[in-house]
RNA sequence: GCCGAAGUGGCGGAAUGGUAGACGCGCCGGUCUCAAAAACCGGUGGGAUAAUAUCCCGUGUCAGUUCGAGUCUGACCUUCGGCACCA
């Protein structure tokens, strides 16, 4: 999930600030003894009402990195805000500790993928130790374990046995020199990255999860409180729901079984204007249809499209390429026989594979008829059109034409009544597509859960039964590529006993995908120790569902999607009464380099945090994370600008030190108590919106001004102490949630109850946090020409007049007429001249 | 390429359609010091000007809407995230 990969770090430059005070020693003192308490323990009885807040839990995948603690001290930050805000808050962590890094680890160095997984975490859990986090380490998940993995495979049999798991032949990327499966990320440019040899694509029967069941609900996003615009927008599109026409062009000269080749169309309006059908090279049609004379060129075609990727085949960018088959089809509704290609710009996996070309209203197929020499014949005429053939697809409304019966119909006119017709005349029926495709969870791997299916010569697949889970991945396997899954070279976890039969069987060698053990994390963190199901069905009822979810944008579609569709069909077996897992969705940003690069070993720009939290403490650097900019647009990193928080907490340091006694020694000035008194108040209720919002940039900015307001207050010697104390408390609560060590340290210093973490955020006052006076900004014509201090209660009349009056507004009035006054309350009065 | 975002001083950024540049970094000046660092105080978008008076310019580019646009609309440019086996 967080993905940060294993980098090797830079020593980061000597500090010209220090914290004044020692900040290693506070950190440990205080998570010593909060652990030792245990005030982040969460109790399920607890009466208060329940916040669930995760962030998406972490890849073990060696040391924490910074962009870790991007994501996770200002989640910390927010979910300790909820619990000062009265919630009994869970806000867990584990280790998402399945995948392809640990196999990469056992192959380069030998390391055993447990071995190296299991010490990885066990580095990390002592990495975010020191964030000071409210992590309540007795439900800490770790999905590589039995105890996790085994409802993994749990579940996965009730989705099989719900008829949501199915078997069907897919490609994968194949390196014929490795022998071996890759992963796209594996794959540079085409060529196997060990090896250097081009890839190719092979067909295995692998598991999918039927999601496409839930596209219509996946589109429903009404009972989500609070994500991104953004995020919604991008599931929509890629679940990309499309209704149209699904039709056949006649094919039944050629003596196949197949009388006709589907095709799926959202333009069936423009049925009169096909002059081709594309398949796709995979399309199981290509070799039935193939005539002798073109095979070989076909099959050279076929083959080189395997090795090519979907983004590669899909640019419009590149040239359109194809190669005629031979053979041709009829177009039913006017008896025309169009040429057959195959081009790798369809794909099997959306529709039906097969298109219908309609040059003269489509892009690609424009693009296409153009290279191979196809007529282009337009069928929906312009609103006002000159009977020239356009120079680009036309893609708008108008009016049929060259379409036979529905001549001069409007186009919507015409899709009504083709798809009539053709539903009709048995040539097509109208449906529904997506390019959402069902969730393919099969991976040739050894560090995943193994698939719990059995298969049998004579009963065919079974499911291993639910008492002799888990299937424990077995512990020795061969990670060098061989040609098969690494579990296949295992004989003994291989042959087994045939479930239904008691026959001979085997297992199924293929492993999960690990978005499997992210789908339904969530839920375990509720009952992490349960051991009668995958979670124990009330107490996780008052938790689920998760009131907060924060993580990457990277998982705008891929993991949020799999996880909704995973508590929708939960939902629908009656494990839970849910329809969604995540109610509220923030993402926060990348967090790059000094030199504002992505961080990366061969740039030599990546932050150690283990390195600055040794030499500023875990406060500074969970206030600069925060101070850095909005959290959702992540930022650089800088060396020189975490001073700026240092000073600052060193200058609070000092002023909560102060003996506040000294204060009534000297005069005190009223208007200054009251202007202390304001700016706190404003500071409680700016601190507590931007906080609610994850507005942690402005929320400390909003802390530094009230401690440069209390600077000059002291320095002044002009407030009492009894509104100093009050200051200072009041500060140091709205401190808690950013800097918890050094908020606990001077909680105690000036003599408060432990802890500060089982107080309540302060409340303000309106009246306190009021103006009693405002600058009214006056305008000549949109340009500001005149400023004047005015009581916060004026009155419309009176701002109109004193804005007229001004000799600087007159000076740019004179001679000319005023036309209009804008008065807006509180702002500004613009003068409108001419 | 497709889908989704983001462009504001030297830098990170702030700004319910209403004072552009809060807060911080850096820099400049001062206090303290034998000196430096730290700390503290003050200044800091660009230009014209003797001026902290006043005026002009300024939020990626070009148009538009509005009394008023960083903010809304359209087109474009650049950068970033995702594209189904990295997680």
């Amino acid at each position: 999930m967080q993905h940060e990969g294993s980098l090797p770090m830079t020593t980061t430059a000597q500090r010209q600030v220090e914290p004044r005070y020692d900040a290693v020693a506070i950190d440990r003192k205080w998570q010593e003894r909060w652990e030792r308490d245990g005030i982040y323990r969460v109790e399920d009885s607890d009466p208060r009402p329940k916040w669930f807040e995760m962030t998406m839990y972490p890849y073990p995948s060696g040391d924490l990195h910074i962009g870790h603690w991007y994501a996770m001290a200002p989640s910390d930050a927010h979910a300790r805000f909820r619990r000062m805000q009265g919630y009994n808050v869970l806000h867990p962590i584990g280790f998402d500790a399945f995948g392809l890094p640990a196999e990469n680890a056992a192959i380069s160095r030998g390391v055993h993928p447990y071995e190296w997984t299991m010490s990885n975490v066990e580095n990390m859990r002592r990495q975010l130790r020191s964030l000071g986090a409210i992590y309540d380490w007795d439900r800490e998940v770790v999905c590589c374990l039995p105890e996790y993995y085994r409802w993994n495979q749990w579940f996965f049999i009730k989705l099989y046995e719900k008829g949501l798991a199915y078997r069907a032949k897919a490609p994968v990327v194949w390196c014929p020199s490795c022998q071996t499966v890759l992963a796209n990320e594996q794959v540079l440019n085409g060529v196997c990255e060990r090896c250097d040899t081009p890839i190719t694509r092979r067909d295995f029967e692998q598991w999918f999860f039927r999601i496409t069941d839930y596209a219509d609900e996946l589109l429903d996003f009404d009972t989500l409180d609070d994500w991104p615009d953004k995020i919604l927008t991008m599931q929509r599109n890629w679940i990309g729901r499309s209704e149209g026409v699904e039709i056949g062009f006649d094919i039944s000269d050629y003596g196949l079984e197949e009388r006709e080749i589907r095709t799926f169309t959202t333009r069936i309006d423009t049925i009169f204007g096909v002059t081709f059908i594309v398949l796709a090279p995979e399309h199981p049609l290509v070799p039935k249809l193939t005539s002798e004379s073109k095979r070989a060129e076909v099959e050279a075609y076929v083959e080189r499209a395997r090795a090519s990727s979907e983004i590669d085949r899909l640019s419009a960018d590149r040239e359109k390429t194809g190669v005629f088959i031979g053979a041709s089809a009829r177009n039913r509704l006017n008896n025309e026989q169009v040429p057959i290609y195959v081009a790798d710009y369809v794909l099997t996996t959306y529709g039906t594979g097969a298109v219908m070309g309609v040059p003269a209203h489509d892009d690609r197929d424009l693009e296409f008829a153009r290279k191979f020499r196809l007529p282009v014949r337009t069928v929906i005429a312009p609103i006002e059109w000159d009977g020239r053939e356009p120079t680009e697809a036309y893609l708008g409304n108008g009016f049929m034409t060259n379409s036979g019966a529905y001549e001069g119909m409007t186009n919507e006119e015409g899709t009504a009544a083709i798809s009539k017709d053709v539903e009709g005349r048995g040539w097509g029926h109208r449906t529904v597509t997506y390019r959402l495709r069902d969730w393919l969870i099969s991976r040739q791997r050894y560090w995943g859960t193994p698939i719990p299916m059995v298969y049998c010569d004579d009963c065919g697949v079974q499911p291993v039964p639910e008492s002799e889970l888990p299937v424990l991945l077995p512990e020795d396997a061969e990670f060098r590529p061989t040609g098969e899954s690494p579990l296949a070279i295992n004989e003994s976890f291989v042959n087994t006993v045939c479930p239904n039969c008691g026959g001979p069987g085997r297992r199924e060698t293929d492993t999960m995908d690990t978005f499997m053990d992210s789908s339904w994390y969530m839920l375990r963190y509720c009952t992490p120790q349960f051991d009668g199901g995958p979670f124990e069905a009330d107490t996780t009822a008052d938790w689920m569902p998760v009131r907060q979810y924060t993580g990457g944008a990277e998982h705008a579609v891929m993991h949020l999607l799999y996880s909704r569709f995973f508590i929708k069909s939960l939902r629908d077996m009656g494990m839970l009464d849910i329809d969604e897992p995540f109610l509220r969705l923030f993402n926060q940003g990348v967090i790059l380099g000094s030199d504002h690069e992505k961080m990366s070993k061969s740039r030599g720009n990546v932050v150690n945090p283990d390195d600055v939290v040794g030499q500023v403490g875990a406060d500074a650097v969970r206030c600069f994370l925060m101070f850095i900019g909005p959290w959702d647009q992540g930022g650089p990193w800088s060396d020189e600008g975490i001073n700026g928080v240092v000073r600052w907490l060193n200058r609070m340091w000092n002023l909560v030190e102060y003996d506040a006694g000294e204060l009534d020694s000297s005069p005190t000035d009223p208007a200054a108590v009251r202007d202390t008194q304001r700016v706190l108040h404003q500071t409680i209720r700016k601190c507590y919106d931007d906080l609610d919002k994850f507005k942690f940039n402005t929320s400390i900015a909003a802390l530094m001004e009230l401690v440069n307001h209390l600077s000059r207050v002291w320095n002044d010697q002009s407030v009492d102490s009894a509104t100093w104390r009050d200051s200072t408390e009041k500060f140091l609560l709205m401190l808690a949630p950013i800097a918890p060590h050094v908020a606990e340290e001077l909680w105690e210093r000036t003599g408060h109850a432990y802890s500060v973490h089982q107080q309540p955020f302060p409340k303000w006052d309106d009246d306190l946090a009021a103006e009693d006076e405002i600058t009214l900004v006056v305008q000549v014509n949109g340009r500001v020409r005149d400023r004047i201090t005015v009581s916060a209660g004026i009155g419309e009349d009176e701002a109109r007049q004193l804005a007229l009056d001004s000799q600087r507004v007159q000076a740019h009035v004179d001679g000319k007429t005023v036309r209009n006054v804008v008065y807006v309350p509180g702002r500004l009065v613009n003068v409108v001249v001419g």
